[in-house]
RNA sequence: GGAGAGGUGGUAGAGUGGUUGAAUACACCAGUCUUGAAAACUGGCAUGCCUUCGCGGGCAUCGUGGGUUCGAAUCCCACCCUCUCCGCCA
């Protein structure tokens, strides 16, 4: 969410928020008409609530006055029925400026962040800047085989019995499958919390409206979540959801910042409206685990540590020998809430192509906002604090990584010597 | 699921219809004292919104949402959450 004071800020010499971020929709390819029909019915809504306080205060000025008759014992009677009316007018006027507010507040939490100025413009995926790229791109002396192949034929990948027990887009692990994606986690949770210093967390798995309103899933992408019906729960997407959420409400103490946590969860998605996207294989499951990194920091610090968060994502890439590039989105590539977002891409042989495996973004103060995260700086008011996040990193992708670059002639795949420990010393997986 | 207790400021904890935004303590901040720190003493110390160039003024907030009343932290209803006992359960 962003800060509606800001957009009636007069400009003073350069641009006024106002147009700023007219211009940064229209570089995220949105529309900008929600910006005047914001500000226009923000005005209405301050003029209601003047209105309805005015007669409040007068309300609550009379009400003593017939306190201190009463304690006096003196007659109230009159002013007491002049009263009755004016209270059935306040709340009229109450019930107004309630709706009024929460209109302009349906409209707030429909808009998306401003992206950082140094953020390419671009309209998709293809205008995102590549920053770095590490590693070379796996070849092999006989033709690659995709994850699904490999893993059916070595029996640790069953598609169609998850089809036939669940439905589509469902898996199940088996035997050294199992074990490795196991394996991943456990690697991963490892090396953030001993190596990098996050708290490890494992939060619930389901969550509430509120907490996805205060991450900006909720209002715009309710279809994108499995509801449980008749709750108000939700599967949640990402631990993002309820890690963010942890401290909600909540004002922290300065000094107790960066806070930084890794998470893992499954996370659960719709994948409404990406029909016949990735329909083979892991790549987009309804279901997949994910190792989360997420930190609350000071809003001074953020850009600094969303780098360092970044770089953390990318050690277990290259702890595990996989090639990889890191992307910078584009305006129009970027995540609703972002203010900048770094997209890690696996090399993939299977599918000779990158493929996202992780996503690294800075919320600035947008998810803080929604959420009310504060701090209490050392002599001031509470204000908001900066989040990050980034997926350090998919499992399951992690896993498909795995397979097709590790894969041989024969069909087998060999396990990365970083993962060998937390596969009881199996150096590879072959046929069962 | 049944019975009971409870949710008040950063924390603990008073307050059962009328100057209660809320006693008190702790924490925190500033000052005095001190070589410095601690202690002691003095003062300050909630958040959001509306209004104002500013000083300031106003409104709201005692789990959430409704209701009663001229007036609600206080009374009524619903919901949420926490705790205790019983039942059930990994």
């Amino acid at each position: 969410m962003i800060d509606i004071k800001l957009l009636e800020k007069k400009a003073e010499g350069g641009p006024s928020y106002l147009d700023e971020y007219r211009q940064s929709l229209l570089n995220r390819g949105s529309s900008t008409e929600i910006l005047d029909q914001i500000v226009e019915l923000n005005k209405r809504r301050k003029e209601l609530i003047t209105q309805a306080e005015q007669a409040k205060s007068r309300q609550n000025k009379v009400s003593a006055e017939i306190a201190q008759l009463k304690r006096n014992q003196q007659d109230a009677s009159s002013l007491i029925a002049e009263m009755g009316q004016l209270a059935a007018e306040v709340k009229n006027m109450e019930a107004s400026a309630g709706k009024a507010d929460e209109e302009v507040q349906y409209l707030l939490l429909t808009i998306p962040n401003k992206p950082q100025a140094d953020v390419p413009v671009g309209k998709s995926a293809d205008d995102n800047k590549v920053e770095k790229a590490v590693g070379t791109p796996t070849k092999f002396g006989f033709p690659a085989k995709e994850h699904g192949d490999l893993g059916e034929k070595l029996g640790i990948l069953d598609f169609e019995r998850a089809g036939k027990v669940t439905g589509a887009r469902f898996t199940f692990l088996k035997g050294a499958g199992a074990r490795l994606e196991r394996a991943l986690i456990q690697f991963m949770m490892d090396m953030h919390s001993m190596k990098h210093g996050y708290t490890e967390m494992i939060p619930p798995f389901i969550v509430n409206s509120t907490s996805l309103t205060g991450t900006g899933n909720f209002p715009k992408f309710k279809e994108d979540v499995f509801r449980l019906e008749g709750f108000d729960y939700y599967l949640i997407p990402t631990a993002e959801v309820p890690v963010t959420n942890y401290y909600n409400n909540e004002i922290l103490n300065e000094s107790d910042l960066p806070k930084k946590f890794c998470a893992y969860s499954p996370c659960f998605r719709s994948e409404a409206g990406s029909h016949g996207r990735d329909t083979k294989g892991l790549i987009r499951q309804h279901q997949f685990n994910k190792v989360e990194l997420m930190v609350f920091t000071h809003p001074s610090q953020s850009h600094e540590l969303h780098e360092q968060l970044t770089t953390h994502a990318e050690k277990i890439l290259e702890a595990l020998e996989l090639p990889y590039r890191r992307m910078l989105l584009c305006t129009g590539d970027m995540g609703f809430g972002s203010a900048r977002t770094y997209d890690l891409e696996v090399w993939l042989p299977g599918q000779s192509q990158y493929r996202e495996i992780s996503s690294c973004s800075n919320f600035e103060d947008f998810q803080a906002r929604r959420a009310n995260i504060r701090f209490r700086p050392a002599n001031g008011k509470p204000q908001f604090l900066h989040t990050l996040n980034g997926s350090g990193l998919a499992v399951g992708r992690t896993l498909v990584a795995i397979l097709e670059n590790f894969q041989r002639e024969d069909g087998s795949v060999g396990i990365p010597k970083a993962l060998q420990p937390y596969m009881g010393g199996l150096t590879e997986i072959r046929p069962s």
